[in-house]
DNA sequence: CACACGTGGCG
DNA sequence: TCGCCAAGTGT
């Protein structure tokens, strides 16, 4: 049952080198998997620790997030970024309340049901949580795969080739999987970085098509990222702010983010958030979901 | 498929 | 300083 050089050198540096991260300890829980995963799509391990801990102590069941308020959940959700994700992991936490009995499900076909969970965080937790056996590509993946096996100094565009493409790497046993989806990623996280690659330190080196070709800039960048300073971004970060910390008081309309240079968007800010669900305006004060079921929640429940 | 969506740290 | 980057997802 040998399995590749890949495989086995990419785990066997996995065991000695693994960081200790709080959703990897022996025992942690599918929920507790499920959140940290949801705080790691686009936030750093570091910011999400201490959070994950404290989330965990006031919700450490679906069911217990699922009776609070969402604002609740926003507000928990402090500086994390993204507080749409949230908003989401309430919902997700509802709705493994109601369709699966308050057990985060197994199967991706469930996972990928829920609210705010696509490719990467229901094969996660399928593979993370259960053992089960899938392909898990995040970014780290994608850029180690890019270069080990492509000879490319960057990976192209998300695509769902990329999952085909771990999964033929895949070892057989359930066990070798799951360890070669977290060796993957935890060495694009620590060594085969994005920035200063630490090739000197890789126990894939001799394996890597990258090196083999001389480490060539492929190009090949992500599209660059919009000016954060006056963007409509930074207006909703700051109306939620303001949010957050006055909660639950509301907040009077002309009162959020007052010094903001544009008031047209400003409101536009404002407008956008209602709709996205993440803060309500009624008689010109504004508030975080207060979340009284609607009629559809209600008489949805079969 | 491209884009919007927060926030902060690092080279 | 400032642009890049971070365990993505939904539209």
């Amino acid at each position: 049952m040998a399995v590749q050089p890949l495989v086995s050198d990419l785990n066997e540096w996995f065991g000695h080198n693994a960081r200790d991260l709080p959703w990897r300890k022996p025992g942690v829980g599918a929920w507790a998997i499920l959140v940290s995963e949801f705080m790691l799509q686009q936030t750093p391990v570091n910011r999400v620790i201490p959070h994950l801990q404290a989330w965990l102590q006031r919700w450490p069941t679906p069911a217990a997030l699922a009776e609070a308020a969402p604002a609740d959940a926003v507000t928990q959700w402090a500086n994390l970024g993204y507080p749409r994700r949230a908003l989401w992991l309430h919902r997700a936490a509802e709705e493994i309340t109601t369709r699966h009995g308050g057990v985060v499900p197994r199967d991706v076909e469930d996972l990928l049901a829920l609210t705010g969970i696509g490719d990467y965080t229901a094969r996660a937790v399928a593979v993370f949580a259960y053992g089960e056996r899938h392909p898990v590509v995040d970014t780290n993946t994608r850029r180690v795969l890019a270069r080990v096996i492509d000879g490319r100094s960057q990976p192209g565009p998300p695509s769902r080739r990329d999952l085909d493409a771990m999964d033929a790497l895949l070892p057989h046993e359930r066990e070798d999987a799951a360890l070669f989806n977290a060796a993957t990623m935890e060495l694009g996280a620590t060594i085969c970085t994005a920035r200063a690659p630490r090739c000197d330190a890789c126990p894939v080196a001799s394996l890597c098509a990258w090196r083999s070709a001389g480490y060539p800039d492929t190009g090949d960048r992500r599209p660059r990222q919009a000016t954060y300073e006056g963007s409509d971004r930074q207006v909703r970060g700051l109306v939620l702010r303001a949010l957050r910390e006055s909660s639950p008081s509301p907040v009077a309309a002309e009162d959020l983010a007052p010094d903001w240079p544009d008031p047209a968007q400003r409101d536009r800010a404002i407008d956008s958030l209602i709709v996205d669900g993440l803060i309500e305006l009624e008689d010109g004060s504004a508030c975080l979901p207060r979340g009284r079921k609607s009629l559809s929640e209600a008489s949805a429940a079969p």
